[in-house]
DNA sequence: ACCGTGACTGACG
DNA sequence: ACGTCAGCCACGG
């Protein structure tokens, strides 16, 4: 199998995953997909699925919960916007009660192929 | 095959 | 708590 193309196709399966009104970490989503140390690649994989609109980039933010890809998304608030018409408040680029509505693919269980 | 880059993370002072 | 440094993985040139 091709690994590469896995691992993109990995970071936006468990992307495809987050419910509506939650977001999760780069980090988490690295160690869903077993490559734990490859957090940066998977902000990389995002910045191509940019393309995809079954993935919702603006859901992943840092473990800090900062939007720091919102630069990436054109409008450098469309990202918030996208956020808080899903529920989340947004101050200050920091994502409000984010281990609230954080949501791990691993702990909540999300289907991986 | 080598080097630079990056939407990250953890450790250190 | 905050700023800085180093490590890590995948991609493109």
């Amino acid at each position: 199998m091709a690994a590469r193309d896995d691992f993109f196709a990995r970071v936006y399966v468990v992307v495809r995953q987050i419910p509506a009104g939650r977001v999760t970490s780069y980090g988490a989503i690295a160690r869903a997909i077993g490559s734990a140390k490859a957090s940066r690649t998977v902000g990389y994989a995002m910045n191509a699925s940019h393309q995809l609109p079954d993935v919702p980039a603006h859901r992943v933010v840092n473990r800090q919960g900062l939007l720091t890809g919102k630069h990436y998304f054109g409008g450098l608030h469309a990202m918030q916007q996208l956020l808080e018409a899903e529920g989340i408040r947004v101050k200050d680029d920091q994502v409000q009660d984010f281990a609230q509505l954080f949501w791990d693919p691993l702990t909540e269980g999300a289907d991986l192929p």
